[in-house]
DNA sequence: GTTATTGTTCGATACATATCGAACCTAAGG
DNA sequence: CCTTAGGTTCGATATGTATCGAACAATAAC
């Protein structure tokens, strides 16, 4: 019986797969705008899932991540027990230019 | 008796009330992404709701356009028996810098 | 006045999204 | 080997969203 490798890997796809509606949305809710804004704080350092703190359960948690990984937005690897996770900028730099500016320029609004 | 005036006007939301979730949320429809298009497209001249091309019926149309509308994208006015909107131009680019930019720059994707 | 043009609102429907707890799976650490 | 730590997946639930047809309202055009 062959050996069965479970790679446990992301997907994460082509930035030219990625359409700006499926970018916005993925941006429309505020959990992962949030995560974003401290994924830019971290100043290109990699943060652990729950190295960002967020008020919810980490099922949720997980599933916002995905949300922006599938966006085209982050990118996580595998470290270990944990995942490392940091944004895509150059790429989204590229192929939507001022959004990742536009984020930071609203980071500290109360709603 | 007194006398009932219809004022039929729409409200527009102050810009500092719009968040960027907000602002992204209504922009992640394909169709509203079309309409700010066009209305940049039009490069200033206002546009009747039924002169932005689209391929759904009135009432959705009419949707949208409330949804862009409450998320200070664009302003309409009632011109007689049509209404005349426009985009938010100089207030989105004070509060949200780039936005309009960002999307004039995927102006020619398929998806 | 009657009709056509423009758009809104309502009700219904189908689908997507956010959220959680529980069960699970690896890897790391005793 | 057993336990803990970090994440994922599943099922359930509640809520939000997009869509349409039909009914309505106001203006314009005849």
């Amino acid at each position: 019986m062959a050996s069965l490798v479970i790679v446990n890997t992301y997907f994460h796809p082509a930035m030219r797969d990625v359409s700006l509606a499926a970018v916005m949305q993925a941006l429309s809710d505020p959990c992962r705008i949030a995560i974003v804004h401290q994924l830019l704080e971290a100043n290109g350092r990699a943060l652990a899932c729950n190295e960002v703190r967020l008020d919810i359960c980490k099922a949720t948690r997980s599933y916002h991540f995905e949300a922006l990984r599938a966006a085209g937005i982050i990118f996580t690897k595998m470290e270990g027990a944990k995942c490392l996770t940091s944004l895509r900028r150059e790429e989204l730099n590229k192929r939507f230019p001022g959004l990742l500016k536009l984020i930071a320029a609203r980071k500290n609004d109360s709603h």
